[in-house]
DNA sequence: CTGAAAGCGCTTACAG
DNA sequence: CTGAAAGCGCTTACAG
């Protein structure tokens, strides 16, 4: 590895100078400056991020907690904070807490300690401490996706209004027999959706009764099962809401294998607009989140509460999501933007 | 942030010996080291990495650069890296190049002036200049999925193989008049997996003639167009091959929507085995690529590379790929493994 | 404008 | 077993 010294000897100078030559900050003799940069260039000389680090007390680099990457929501915010990280000549280093809270406080810690310059984390289920923690010690933090009250920076989809759109669309639409499958509502953002549908619905006079809510996690598999169990209980529901894509695609191949059709036999409701579910038959109609959006909006908050002096009040952003109108519900009205 | 001048003070001990007794290798009195435990624990220190890596010239971590996150044939294998990097106590920084050669460059360069203890790269499509350069100054290299010749090690799947696979096994089910719609052929993977299923085909005295070949990029969106001018052309194959599944999506799509159905008129096999491919309307038959296991082998080599005093002589290793039997091809004989 | 010195936080020969 | 010193590569007041 070529250090500053090397370059200072070829150079003719002190490591200082050369140090001053290339921040450009301070002034240095033009002819100088060339003689450095030359040597530089000759030596393919790169300055050692670690030990300016070491020097300013900062790396350079912002720490990215997930619970799992191969969970299709993160791929476009990891995309949206990569962009913003980079724009500002900052490196990502990307952890998966396998939705393990145990993990997660490790990865924080670890990432404590290589002095990441802010944290943006979607966090496993826990109780926060650890964010506390790592908060007191002036290091900033901003929630994604999933938050933890209005005492940390979030950014994350307003999920009951997610709800409310779906309640209202399928009440708009006439169904009157209606089933949800639902995340897990330990996980605030579930909650929401399901409460926001709810809500909606009782505005049309409408309820899902018991039976008809099947609980599953977030992935389709669990949903799939679920439904499966619905239908073959006898109960055939007008039309269902999952509250998440994947969810979706399972209640779907569910319908199909008991030879049902969607939408002509039942209607499904989506949640996310993952890339794909346009590619399903028939192509998915879904509430549309802005993940790339809310990954850029994550990081540039985290900039921000960087820049400030003062710790700045906590903000949680609810980004708008959006009704996406394809096949997987019987239309009757025209609502929404189609796809 | 607490230091271990902190931690020393506390203890009534120098620095040295606080380090020491946090190291474990050199002996240290149990009484005193008792102290300095305990006053690691009061004042919640935690040695800083930075420095460490300053000091080691290492950085306990590895960089990882991956074309897109957004395809989805890395989430599984990033998995995988992290997971054998977690064991030892490594940490991943992960950028996205977008497929962009220049940026690759930068990504490169970056991730070596903060000392990253080996890198793990799915190029873009590049000349492997940089990558040659960071192997002189003394960085591991592991290539992963798309390889540059022999001169780097690598980690790939058997796209040839995978390629005979689909060939023999359209071939096996008596199609005669087969389509291939392809990804850019000047990545090697796809001209493997193109030349596989030729050969495959020749076998069996059967050809791809010029109009049956679509080129295209290994996202739907180009596969689908594709497939909709072959089919207005009046071309209309028994069985088409994408190498990719997100191709294959988009295939079955444009045969959808021009009123034929999968496989009953026209059979399509992909390529991948990406997890949502099972939750099609049919559910698609396929190569399955190891993607997890791709990304483990990668790092486990990376750590043999750092290990080993010597350069290793460079290794491509081919993981064997596997035909997965659904239902989007026409089935007369039994082969392959059903999912 | 430029060099020598000090220091970021840590570790490890070097003395004792 | 323990402390003082030197050094990892860099930057920046401090003198000149």
């Amino acid at each position: 590895m070529v250090t500053i010294k090397d370059v200072a000897l070829r150079a003719g100078v002190s490591a200082s100078t050369v140090s001053r030559a290339l921040s450009g900050k301070i002034p240095v003799d033009p002819a100088t400056r060339d003689r450095v940069l030359q040597a530089v260039e000759e030596l393919g000389y790169r300055p050692n991020v670690i030990a300016q680090g070491l020097k300013f007390g900062r790396s350079q680099t912002i720490g990215l907690i997930i619970p799992s990457i191969r969970n299709l929501v993160f791929p476009d915010a990891v995309q949206g904070i990569s962009q913003v990280a980079r724009e500002r000549g900052y490196n990502v280093i990307l952890c998966d807490s396998e939705e393990d809270p145990e993990l997660e406080r490790e990865l924080v810690d670890n990432l404590h300690r290589r002095l990441v310059d802010g944290l943006i984390l979607s966090t496993a289920r826990g109780n926060g401490e650890h964010i506390e923690a790592l908060r007191k010690a002036g290091c900033p933090v901003v929630l994604l996706l999933r938050h933890l009250g209005a005492s940390v920076d979030a950014v994350i989809a307003d999920n009951y209004q997610g709800g409310q759109l779906a309640g209202n669309f399928l009440a708009d639409q006439g169904f009157r027999k209606l089933a949800i499958v639902s995340g897990p509502r330990d996980l605030d953002l579930f909650q929401q959706r399901f409460q926001g549908f709810v809500d909606a619905l009782k505005e049309a006079d409408l309820v899902v009764p018991e039976p008809m809510i099947v609980q599953a996690t977030s992935a389709w598999q669990e949903s799939y099962k679920g439904m499966l169990a619905l239908l073959d209980r006898g109960s055939v529901p007008e039309a269902v809401f999952a509250t998440s894509d994947p969810q979706a695609l399972g209640v779907m191949k569910a319908i199909r294998e008991r030879g049902l059709r969607v939408p002509d036999d039942i209607s499904v409701l989506g949640f996310d607009n993952l890339e794909h579910s346009s590619l399903m038959d028939p192509p998915l109609t879904t509430i549309s989140q802005p993940f790339f959006e809310m990954g850029r909006r994550a990081a540039q908050r985290l900039f921000e509460l960087q820049v400030a002096k003062k710790p700045l009040p906590p903000n949680v952003e609810k980004l708008p999501v959006e009704l996406v109108v394809r096949d997987s519900v019987r239309i009757t009205t025209e609502t929404g933007v189609r796809v």
